[in-house]
DNA sequence: GCGACAG
DNA sequence: ATCTTGTCGC
């Protein structure tokens, strides 16, 4: 698949966030049509200046590597990553029905964390999912499997706190685009049942960390 | 001003 | 993410 909008990731920091602001406006935060069985898991990560990319929508992960146009910073994720995931979106030759991101959504500072960039670029369902909030608070959910809290930012419920399995923290799932956050908290525990996390998403986190230290051993020269 | 800060 | 320490389930 491909973006909707042709992207230049080597931006300064001040027109990538001013291009979050501006697609932020973009999101609908419509219900989800039908059940989504075919979802699209993707995850990605800069170490040392190489950006790699997973997607996994079938059987097999795609698995990209490119250089990162910046290195990680805190808001601006998918300006380090976005060349990757963009090679890798595009080995997926069936459009899928949502997008799994491991990441925010609009439980952002501009509203517009990497899941909601993804789904605007694409116009298509996606959900941020992170092991932590990047802003905004929540109360404890309790400790039975699909207990949740909401994830207010700024007196807005921007994400949910989701417990996925006992004894576990919860994870923080939030709408990307052309989702509801029912929508989100549905999806993520139809995808989990043995893990915290859900399994497309272990999937390709762990190509992607695997991926990503082979990488940096070259770099490193050993 | 200072700490916190997705992967 | 990565590292370290402590706890828990198999």
């Amino acid at each position: 698949m491909k973006p909707q909008v042709e992207t230049d990731w080597n931006v300064t920091q001040q027109s990538a966030q001013e291009l979050q602001t501006r697609l932020a406006c973009g999101v609908r935060l419509v219900p989800l049509a039908g059940i989504s069985e075919r979802l699209c898991a993707v995850a990605a990560a800069e170490r040392a200046g190489t950006a790699t990319a997973v997607a996994l929508a079938d059987e097999e992960p795609v698995v990209i590597q490119r250089p990162a146009p910046r290195p990680y910073m805190s808001g601006l994720f998918i300006f380090a990553v976005g060349p990757a995931i963009e090679a890798a979106l595009e080995d997926i030759e069936l459009r899928p029905d949502a997008l799994l991101c491991l990441g925010h959504g609009i439980a952002h500072p501009r509203r517009c964390g990497l899941a909601t960039h993804l789904g605007v670029l694409y116009d298509i369902p996606t959900i941020g999912v992170a092991d932590r909030p990047l802003v905004g608070k929540y109360e404890q959910p309790p400790e039975e499997r699909g207990a949740w809290r909401p994830l207010v930012l700024e007196g807005e419920t921007v994400g949910a706190a989701v417990r996925t399995r006992r004894g576990t923290r919860p994870l923080i799932v939030s709408p990307g685009n052309l989702v509801t956050l029912d929508d989100c908290r549905k999806v993520i525990l139809a995808w989990t049942e043995k893990y915290r996390w859900p399994e497309p998403l272990r999937r390709v986190r762990q190509a992607c960390r695997l991926a990503g230290d082979a990488a940096t051993r070259v770099v490193r020269g050993q």
